[in-house]
DNA sequence: AACGCAATAT
DNA sequence: CATATTGCGT
């Protein structure tokens, strides 16, 4: 049943594309309390990464200040969120002892605004999976995970919770290797309970291989100051992406990508791969900034106002590709 | 604290 | 419905 995970892996380091496309991307998931709370000065982004030579041979210097995740279309920037709620409490009493690990004594809303739902498309997705798969079963944890997707706003939870589908999705597929696939979801005579949850997402994208039982970082580029997970890996394609509020309208409505996986075998098409940048540390300086890494990458945004969607007004934070992955 | 997982809430 | 949140054991 498995055993051809070896060769993916290999074909996978074999394209690695030559050193000039790598290309740090980092996306921006904006962060509407955070961006709101710090109020976010233009800063060209500091990258820290070592990126370094565009893709032909002139350092192209990226001095652009790129705007402030400002959101530029509607609203001013500013994010309706939760109209209303006065779950606004804690202001008076400033704990005083432990609390807010972010920010410092600048107050903020950041701290109780609830933040939009993350809506999982499959460019993100695909950004998870290749992180959990570059990760290997051992080292793939939320925080882990969370820091080499690096995707600015995502958090430990949303990774966890999506990590936790996830599992029972892959749990699910190896269960199944030779019935139904994705038809005979319910009764499996297994005995297995089945999840209605999780599925379409998670089918939308060339899922990896099982799962790589290999364990340990892959032995791949590391940095030999850091030594850290920061595996720097290469980007033939950049992600645009779009961040957009919307009611409660999933794009593209779920699925149209390739479903391989739930045929128990995956294809073996050309894999590309994503490209993880440099954690997040403990960030003490909001670099919450635009990143305009490399070239094209500009993050536009989208409001769409709630109206009587026969939900209310629920708002979801998605980021969408403007491109192609 | 961070994790994993089931149950539950929205 | 897809995510988020919570509770509890590790």
């Amino acid at each position: 049943m498995i055993e051809e995970d070896a060769s993916w892996f290999s074909k996978w380091e074999e394209q690695l594309p030559s050193p000039d496309d790598l290309m740090p991307i980092s996306q921006s998931l904006i962060t509407p309390d955070l961006a709101l709370a710090f109020d976010i000065k233009p800063q060209t982004f500091p990258s820290p990464s070592q990126n370094h030579h565009g893709p032909g041979h002139g350092h192209l210097r990226r001095d652009v200040q790129v705007p402030p995740i400002r959101v530029p279309s509607l609203n001013n920037g500013i994010f309706p969120l939760y109209s209303h709620n006065s779950s606004e409490f804690p202001d008076s009493s400033d704990l005083g002892g432990s609390g807010t690990p972010r920010s410092g004594p600048s107050d903020e809303p950041a701290r109780t605004l609830k933040r939009p739902r993350l809506v999982w498309t499959p460019q993100l997705h695909k950004r998870f999976v290749d992180a959990v798969a570059h990760l290997g079963i051992k080292n793939a944890v939320p925080k882990t995970i969370m820091q080499l997707m690096s995707v600015d706003g995502l958090t430990r939870e949303n990774v966890a919770s999506h990590l936790q589908k996830y599992r029972l999705y892959l749990k699910r597929m190896q269960g199944l290797s030779s019935s139904g696939g994705k038809g005979a979801l319910g009764i499996n005579g297994g005995g297995m309970v089945v999840d209605p949850t999780t599925d379409h997402l998670f089918a939308t994208g060339p899922v990896p291989p099982h799962f790589l039982p290999f364990a340990s970082v892959t032995p791949m580029h590391q940095h030999p100051e850091t030594g850290g997970v920061e595996a720097v890996v290469h980007s033939q394609m950049q992600m645009q992406m779009q961040v957009q509020m919307n009611n409660c309208r999933q794009v593209g409505g779920g699925h149209f990508g390739s479903d391989a996986a739930a045929n128990g075998q995956y294809e073996n098409r050309q894999r590309r791969h994503f490209l993880g940048r440099e954690a997040q540390q403990p960030a003490p300086h909001h670099s919450i900034g635009g990143l305009r890494i490399g070239g094209i990458q500009h993050f536009v945004e989208d409001l769409e106002p709630a109206d009587g969607n026969g939900d209310g007004n629920r708002k979801i934070l998605t980021l969408f590709p403007t491109g192609d992955d």
